[in-house]
DNA sequence: TGAGATAACGAACAGATTGTTCTGTCTTTA
DNA sequence: TAAAGACAGAACAATCTGTTCGTTATCTCA
């Protein structure tokens, strides 16, 4: 890609993000971005059609990252890690969301949060039907409900960690996402409920 | 309340519902709001100081009214009862929502449900809080965390349950819902896990 | 190194939306 | 019946959107 078009490119989104930080979605405008982001207005066009669509190239960028990493992760320890807490692939996500990669956090604390946790959730759930090995009807309820609730849970606890002013370390929720998620795979290939936290 | 202020306060919550099923909550604008409920300009002002406003203002009315029901459903059966599933908070809550109480569904299967859904949880959260008994840290998880998760995973559930056309009736989504969360409250004056479905 | 291709700029545009203000009419209520 | 309040209708300045134009700067490849 062009270097002018990788300089505009990122020029808009640390602009975007930067609003975001301090208005909701909705009351961004594309006047505000590209005054914010030093670029014209052709410019912007040319690269997005719209402000959703902005959007949009944002969220991939942010969480295809992590979530490539966490597949990556994924491969070598499996979804559940049998030992070690640092090692499971939620743990790892969250370790990722602390750390605040491109500012990604910012972005999921801002009123508009749940546009960002849709995608996100997306995300996830593609990565819990691919990489994990579900019982077929754990506890009688389907496969694709249960992928759903696990990807859920974990982006329910974000937003709570996110709320709570993120007290807890990556390791902790880690632990609180097994306490309430792994007995329900408890024939799955993955680690039995935790007794301890 | 005057009867002319009812009168124009429902034809813009009805002129507002139709307009959100057939288009997202950002494409809507007051002018086709005010076209809709046949209603002055000045008169939507008047009423509500922006479109934010009405959407809170529906949000208000829509789920106060179902979790009101649940709250009254919940001090005579306790909100997972102890019996028959369909007695059970949770149930009744979907089944309010099965039955499209003014078109609730419809709201929330708009492509701005992400908006009524925050207010429906938030709703929900207060209710488990004061209405639910939590033990002090079940499996080592702190209450709060809890209460964000149960809340959180009927919501989830409920967006599962619209993305799938809604093939589940509201006696088998509760039993799912049992399934995944009433093993973390085995301490608590509830039913302990059901071993069929 | 030079020329063509590409990206960005700046200004300007019509069309639409917003929130407000005004005046006059109708309904409620006391 | 009279005062108070709700509504309609029109018009407003200000803003935003998405597009078009001609011009300048930068990149890429020969």
């Amino acid at each position: 890609m062009d270097r002018r078009q990788r300089k505009t490119r990122a020029a808009i989104f640390t602009a975007f993000s930067a609003l975001l930080a301090e208005k909701p979605y909705s009351r961004i405008t594309v006047q505000q971005i590209i005054a914010a982001a030093d670029v014209g207005r052709t410019t912007f066009y040319a690269h997005f059609q719209t402000k959703d669509d902005l959007l949009r190239a944002l969220c991939g960028e942010l969480f295809g990252h992590i979530l490539d990493s966490a597949r990556d992760s994924a491969h070598s320890h499996g979804l559940y890690s049998d030992g070690a807490a640092p090692d499971s692939v939620f743990c790892h996500l969250l370790q990722h969301l602390q750390r605040n990669d491109r500012n990604i956090l910012g972005l999921l604390c801002c009123e508009s949060r749940g546009l960002f946790l849709r995608y996100f959730k997306e995300g996830l759930r593609e990565l819990i039907r691919t990489e994990l090995a579900l019982p077929d009807h754990p506890g009688g309820v389907p496969q694709d409900f249960l992928v759903n609730h696990i990807a859920g849970s974990f982006v329910e606890m974000v937003l709570w960690w996110l709320d709570g002013r993120q007290r807890q370390t990556p390791g902790q929720l880690d632990a609180y996402f097994r306490a309430v998620t792994a007995p329900l795979l408890a024939d799955a290939a993955c680690q039995t409920r935790p007794d301890t936290v």
